[in-house]
DNA sequence: AATTTCTTCTATAGTCTGTAGAAGCACTTC
DNA sequence: GAAGTGCTTCTACAGACTATAGAAGAAATT
């Protein structure tokens, strides 16, 4: 539901990139990589618990540094958010029409064979 | 930036329905009439308030009761979330197929013709 | 059993939202 | 101009959520 904070956002992206499931090390090792500071592995543990209460993100506890992963790709979560984003607004075509005309040229031609199937 | 809370968002529905500017007065009756409850004017002039220095909102304070109007439609805001949702996510065909997957037939057709347009 | 490794508990500070009273300012009216 | 009336601004607080991590407990290892 609500939208992720700055940390949880990173730490998302950290199990996205990952593509398999991974540790809190792993994922704390990660942002430290990515940014330029360094992370207590105990608030890695904290961001992926809440991440898991959101339903983001699920853990396997059987193995001893426990694993997690992403419960859904960045392509299916970001697919939903533009859905919440869309919602019952009744104006379909004027958001369609102003989402299309932000987009690169790649991306209408990418939207554009896509609707040619299904 | 910051997504809205949910009086924020009611307030921006009042806003948008309205259609031109209107007062904190008309927000508050809007309000009241599409819930089931009050709220005291100082609530939806310090939400007005905030709405303004997020950005969403601009208002004219040379009328007495001051007018407020939606800087932009909610079509625009909308489409505006669906591009932050899309971000600089590198996996734009992912999020499209799962996204045009999401979608009605109707709004599947919105989008081809607007795509075949421009 | 002692040590190391990992998890869970607990806690604090900061931000954001909801909520609105109190106090101030401006315009009208006696 | 004193007094109301209507509107705005200030100030405030409580609740939620996020960032952050130490301390303490549990488990695996030596």
């Amino acid at each position: 539901m609500g939208a992720l904070g700055e940390l949880e956002r990173a730490v998302m992206d950290a199990v996205w990139d990952a593509g398999a499931a991974i540790t809190a090390y792993d994922v704390q090792a990660s942002l430290e990589q990515a940014q330029q500071r360094t992370w207590a592995v105990t608030t890695v543990l904290t961001v992926l618990g809440r991440l898991e209460k959101k339903g983001l993100v699920s853990s396997d506890r059987s193995a001893r540094p426990h694993h997690y992963r992403a419960v859904a790709s960045r392509a299916d979560h970001v697919a939903e958010l533009m859905h919440e984003a869309l919602g019952e607004t009744t104006d379909r075509s004027g958001v369609f029409s102003r989402f299309v005309g932000g987009i690169s040229a790649e991306d209408a031609d990418m939207l554009r064979s896509l609707l040619r199937e299904g």
